[in-house]
DNA sequence: GCCAACGTTGGC
DNA sequence: GCCAACGTTGGC
């Protein structure tokens, strides 16, 4: 895939529930990205995340949130089975399963961040001040990124150049 | 644990 | 279609 094609976006993940660690543990260093029940995240995910796009991986709810990480889309959006599990906590009654209401994508791990990038680093970083993880009562857990924040948060994270 | 910000739900 | 009530997110 031609690099210029190629999108960015932020990931949010609770570490307590799934960190990047456990990313890179995972078999193949890659995972399902299910329950998001945000309707503008399944949109970024059903309309714009292709194979190859990269992703920041950030760490929410955590001391310090913050970026650390780097992964790839590796299979585009399809449904989220979790929706029809009527034990899970992502079940939707609601969700007709000849037309799920939930997608979601996997992701592969590429490499942590030598140095994590908190989100305190991100808002001292006038580069960086329309990013939209540092704007106030942002709650998505998708965010699309741009070429220039993406490549600033890599040098800041000790990954210049790389990916 | 608090609570501001935000999205969703449902009565009307 | 409005909007109050409610639930969730996520920084602090």
């Amino acid at each position: 895939m031609p690099t210029d094609d190629r999108r960015y976006w932020l990931m949010k993940s609770e570490p307590d529930a799934f960190s990047f660690d456990d990313l890179l543990a995972a078999r193949g260093k890659r995972t399902h990205w299910d329950g998001i029940r945000n309707y503008q995240a399944r949109n970024f995910m059903r309309d714009d995340m292709k194979k190859g796009d990269r992703v920041l991986y950030y760490h929410s709810n955590a001391k310090p949130p913050g970026v650390v990480g780097v992964a790839e889309v590796v299979k585009e959006a399809y449904p989220d089975h979790t929706q029809f599990d009527p034990d899970s906590k992502y079940h939707d009654a609601k969700s007709d399963p000849d037309e799920p209401r939930w997608l979601m994508v996997d992701i592969r791990a590429l490499a942590a961040l030598p140095e994590a990038v908190s989100l305190d680093d991100l808002k001292a970083n006038p580069k960086l001040e329309e990013m939209a993880v540092v704007q106030r009562g942002q709650r998505l857990s998708i965010q699309p990124v741009t070429p220039a924040e993406w490549a600033e948060v890599l040098a800041m994270g000790g990954l210049a150049g790389r990916f």
